[in-house]
RNA sequence: GGAUGGAUUCCCGAGUGGCCAAAGGGGGCAGACUGUAAAUCUGUUAGCUACGCUUUCGAAGGUUCGAAUCCUUCUCCAUCCA
């Protein structure tokens, strides 16, 4: 099967500006590409996750990968698709944020040996000259045209400011600056982003009379249409630090029946065959394909230390109410009060709950328990004797568990 | 720059002087059922040292015994006109 086969068959493809020619540089080696990150925060997340796996798929098939980090349009943001504008970040944050990024991407990708770079728009965009800019680049767009485009759709209606107008200026320049700087004859992105792709083929034709191609990825949505790798707290990070990998495990084990064949084709690297015989599976059956997602994801993010502790963890926990590999909180001297210090209190210290009156409801609600028993008195307080050897559980509603120790 | 309309809790959205910590829906959380799924039903959803108290209806002042509601100024947003 060919690497272009592959990706359809995975269903990764959403877009492509030019079918056959694309088959033929991927499927040959011969596509030098371009994914672009913006640095909007300081932890890659699932979205990036989905990008930068086909950039390692594409690198394994022997095309060259360029991934891109957006030091000079992360000043901007990206207004595609969204409602509202971005919070304009600092240029102390932006830089923060790339470095992180940098760090997590090169566990994915081999950058060595030249088989892959990095590079930094900021490095051409932050010098540009504004009226140069607009004499050279800005006379090939048309603001109508522009304005028709699909990402601007939604903010036709909110208001769009310049400002942001400009972005897809800028991603179209990043992209004519890397074919002619690198060679790069292709750009990938999200769904969201074909517009600005668009904007940089059409870009690199009136200004050079040359082909390149833009090809972009479906975006991971679940089977209500939302974007999938966000829950109530905020996006499902790779930096362990803010996902623990306890907790991005039991994201995947936790996805809907209707998703997890999807989920292992567009995001593990498992052989096609073995995710169709899982489509077969129904019922609770599933739940071990859910497992086997759980399990692939924590070890590509964190390695299979990491993903046999989390399954193990999660296991122990949904048989038997208490293990090894759960989140830990220390209980230090000075949350007692008097030597003793109360659960409400005990629960909010160790992120079980938000507050104490949101505790509060949860033991009212017969929701809480420590080491296996309901609790029934909010009131109640605990003291350095009343934890165990091997440490106390306080588990909140089904699935949120806590060990004091 | 001018005219008009608007800003309410996590989101949408009611509320035009006390009965308002604020209807309804969504979302979240918890309980039942289950497969750590979905659907459904129930409860809950500002905070606190909790039959009470404190903070909250864009911001700051003011009127009033009493303000999300009335007045003044300001900020932001939308639509139309330039």
């Amino acid at each position: 099967m060919t690497i272009y086969d592959e990706l359809v068959a995975r269903g990764l493809i959403a877009q492509v500006t030019d079918e056959e020619e694309i088959k033929e540089l991927i499927n040959n080696g011969k596509a030098t590409f371009y994914i672009g990150f913006d640095p909007t925060a300081d932890s890659l997340h699932v979205g990036h996750f989905m990008a930068l796996c086909l950039m390692k798929r594409l690198q394994m098939a022997g095309n060259k990968p360029i991934a891109l980090l957006g030091g000079g349009t992360g000043m901007i943001g990206d207004p595609s698709g969204r409602t509202d504008m971005r919070p304009m970040m600092t240029k102390e944050i932006i830089n923060h944020n790339i470095e992180c990024f940098k760090k997590q991407m090169s566990r994915f990708i081999d950058f060595s040996d030249d088989k892959a770079i990095m590079v930094n728009n900021a490095d051409w965009l932050l010098d540009l000259n504004y009226i140069d800019m607009l004499r050279e680049v800005g006379s090939y767009f048309s603001v109508n045209h522009m304005l028709a485009a699909e990402c601007y759709k939604q903010r036709m209606e909110k208001g769009l400011s310049f400002f942001e107008f400009n972005y897809m200026i800028m991603q179209a320049y990043d992209f004519y600056k890397l074919y002619t700087d690198y060679g790069c004859n292709m750009e990938f992105g999200g769904d969201d982003q074909w517009s600005n792709m668009l904007a940089g083929t059409d870009l690199i034709r009136k200004k050079l009379q040359k082909n390149a191609y833009a090809m972009t990825i479906k975006l991971l949505l679940n089977s209500e249409g939302k974007k999938m790798g966000k829950t109530q707290s905020g996006a499902v990070w790779l930096d362990p630090e803010k996902t623990s990998p306890f907790d991005f495990y039991q994201y995947w084990r936790n996805v809907a029946d209707e998703d997890v064949i999807k989920c292992l084709k567009m995001l593990t690297f498992l052989p096609l065959e073995e995710i169709e015989a899982m489509d077969a599976w129904e019922g609770s059956e599933l739940n071990k394909a859910k497992d086997i997602l759980a399990y692939e994801l924590t070890n590509l993010v964190h390695g299979e230390e990491e993903a046999v502790k989390a399954r193990e963890a999660s296991k122990e926990l949904f048989s038997s109410g208490n293990a090894a590999n759960m989140p830990v909180y220390e209980l230090k001297d000075e949350d007692l009060t008097d030597g003793s210090i109360g659960l409400l209190s005990l629960m909010v210290k160790s992120g079980l709950a938000s507050s104490n009156s949101d505790a509060r409801t949860n033991v009212m609600q017969g929701g809480v328990s420590l080491n296996g028993e309901k609790v029934t008195d909010f009131r109640m307080s605990i003291t350095r004797d009343d934890i165990p050897e091997d440490g106390l559980v306080i588990k909140r509603g089904k699935k949120k568990f806590v060990k004091v120790v």
